[in-house]
Order: structure tokens, then sequence, then C-alpha cells
DNA sequence: ATTATCTATAGATCTATAGATAATGC
DNA sequence: ATTATCTATAGATCTATAGATAATGC
């Protein structure tokens, strides 16, 4: 029996577990026994538990990165952030444990911390270019400071939207997330900031999303 | 030596050790040991670990709830919208336990699952009086669209922001967090659905909230 | 020979309870 | 007598490792 195939296996039902259940509540003795393997065995492969978090994490941080990489040339537009956002909660969606426990995690892993701040910073530029691209085509009618904060709005929402939709619902387990729903309300946050015919342009755009 | 003043301090400590290292990460061997009592007395006065996170949730739930009511007669303004962010922040920051492992503890509580639920409903309604208010005095200059989203988002903004701050710093232990810029970033949610001059009065009362 | 796997277990928790002992209030 | 507290411990985990055994690839 290869070991890639293994250790593939338990990251791939360690994810499966993590985003079900939530990663505290998820031991690497449920792991091995869902595997059918050892625990001894799981330890061949991985050093501890915080070792496959992290494997999972690097796996979604460059899955994220690239979500997050802009049309290149020209300047963003709404389908742009349309199909940004969409990208990104798939994405998020993928690894929702991370989000459903994130400050937990991140205080317990100081290496899963430090890279989270590194992803984050990255999303921020990634939303700033998005922002700026429709100003330099003359969509915002909002001032500075207010684009300023929305951008940190972006952020947020996104980050917490999957928790927020668990809390909401009180279906915090692996139950089918409302996604749709999660980039309905970022579109309608940029919606406020634009011009008209942007803004209508944009509101089109999000109804199509609405549940 | 009354029950009634080991009860109390024993929820005192555990609010205090939950919010400084998070609910998960607190045993009730901690909470025992910090009080210097034997961990079977702790269980005279509480059926379980359980027990005490709702209690503690119960005691948040009233003062929020007392944050959450309006004024009563005459329609909300812009100053009301500040006070009331200002009680909530502050009763949030104070049993911000709750808020930094939302979601994994409304999975281990069904009870607490169900009155959060209610609270929240209630903490919606009372967005949308508020906004409505504004509404009503003419103030507003977004669709009623805009206006419905901008409530589930100014929900999420204050669930969430004390999680995001402490992401966002790497910061996840029970350093001060920056309560006054989630004061501003909910404000910054609402400026842009307002006509002048209620728009810019909003962008002037968050600005003394800048960091 | 090397790589992968299993068995068995140490050592550290954690929650919760039973039963003994001490303190308190009529 | 009742209320409060402590001691001691059961029973269930959990993470991680040592050491034996099996499978694989030259």
């Amino acid at each position: 029996m290869p070991a890639r195939k293994t250790r593939e296996r338990i990251l791939e039902t360690s994810l499966a577990l993590f985003n079900e259940r939530g990663e505290p509540n998820v031991s690497t003795n449920h792991i091995a026994e869902e595997l059918e393997i050892s625990p001894g065995n799981l330890y061949y492969h991985f050093r501890s538990k915080e070792d496959i978090v992290e494997q999972l994490f690097a796996a979604h941080e460059m899955r994220l990165d690239e979500a997050l990489t802009m049309p290149g040339e020209r300047l963003p537009d709404l389908e742009d952030l349309w199909f940004q956002l969409h990208s990104v909660f798939e994405c998020l969606w993928a690894s929702r444990f991370l989000y459903r426990d994130l400050v937990d995690i991140l205080s317990r892993h100081r290496r899963i911390r430090v890279r989270f701040g590194r992803l984050l910073r990255r999303a921020r530029e990634s939303v700033q270019r998005l922002l700026s691209g429709l100003a330099l085509r003359g969509m915002v009618a909002a001032s500075p400071r207010e684009m300023e904060a929305a951008t940190e709005n972006v952020l947020l929402v996104t980050v917490f939207w999957l928790g927020y939709d668990a809390a909401r619902r009180g279906q915090t387990e692996g139950a089918s997330a409302d996604l749709a729903a999660g980039v309905y309300q970022v579109m309608m946050l940029i919606a406020p900031l634009l011009a008209q015919p942007a803004r209508n342009h944009l509101l089109a755009l999000a109804a199509a999303y609405r549940r």
C-alpha cells in the first residue's frame, strides 16, 4: 500500500469530519476509526493533530489565494466582483471547519494564526483593488472613508457568514449553508456605495441570489 | 459561609476565565482551582459546566435585552442609534466568551441555541425599528431591499466584531479589543443608506470613533 | 531493507459523584 | 438538622509513543 494514498485519505477524512462536527469535537481516534485504521498508523503519517490541521490550512490557503487573484490588466467591474465573491465563498465552504471555530483554532495554533493574518491582508488588498476599480470607472458615489469601512465590512461578513448563518438557523452541524445568501449580503453591502446606473446593475445581479 | 456568596463567586470567576481563555479551554477543575475551592464544592452549587454556562447566558440575555429596548414614544434618531450601539457593544464585550466560540457553544448546548435564536430575532426587530425610524424621518435614500440587507449585516457585524477583531490582530486571548472600532464599523454600514444631511451627520458622529 | 501498519499503553486530562467532615442557624 | 465543603475516585476521553508485525520493492 503506497503511503501516499493513506496520507491523503487521512486529510480528506479529517476535513470531512472537521467540517461536519467542528474541529474541536473531532479527535485523532475519531479520524482513525472512520478510516478503519489504527490510531498508531495515523501518527505514522502525521506528527500531531495540529499537523493535520496545518496541512488542511495550507491547502485552503493555496486555493483561496487563487480565488483572490484579480483579472490582471483591465479594471475590475461588477461582473468580476460577482465572480470573485462566488469563488471565494465556495472556497470558504470547502474548509468551513476553519471559520466555524476560527478564533479558537487561531488561539491554539500559532503558525496558522500568522498565516491567516497574511491571508486576510491579501484578501483586503484584493477587495481594495476591486473597489478602487469601480471608483476609477466612475461608479462610486461614496466618500473614501465609507469605502475604507466597507472594505473591512466586506471581509468581516465574508469570513463570518457561514458562522452567522449557522447561528441564525440554529443548525450548527454540517447542514448545507446558504452560500448564495452570503454572496447576496456582500453585494448588498457594496450597492449603496455606488452611483446610478451601476447601483441598479448590482442590485439586479444580487437579486438573482435572493433566497 | 452563605451559599449565595460562593455560587456567585463561581459565576464571576467562570465568566472571567471563559472571557480570558475561551470557554472550551476552561475546565471545571480550572475554575475550582482559581477560586481555591474543591471541584466537589463546585458541583454542589452547579449540576454541570453546562449549567454554569447557561446561568451566564441568562444574565447576558437579560442585560442585552435591556440594552435593546428602544426610546418608546418618539421616533428613534441618529443619537439613539449611537447610544444603542454603544450599550450593545459593551454588553457583548462583558460576555465575549459567548461570541468567541459562538457556533461551538450553540452546537453543544441545545437550550442556549434556542434562547440565542430568540435573542437574535429580538435584536433584528430592534434594528428594524431603528432603521424604519430613520426612514420615517425622511433620512433614508436607499431601497427597501438595501435596508433589509443592511439590517442583517448590522446583526452579523455586531455579533462577530469581537471575533473578527481578535482574528485580525492575531490576539485571540483576553487582550482588550477595539470596541470603538466595532461601533464605527456598524455606523459606517448605515451611513451610505442615508440622504444628506443625515449622512454627513452620521459620518461626523462616527468620526469620533475612528482609531 | 524499507515502508506501512497494528497492538498496547503511558500519562494527562476532564466531568461528575459518593461519602465523609466541617460549619451554620435554629 | 441543614447547609457547605472536602477527599478520593470512577470512568471516559485524548494525544502520542514504543515496539512488534506485516507488506512492499529492489
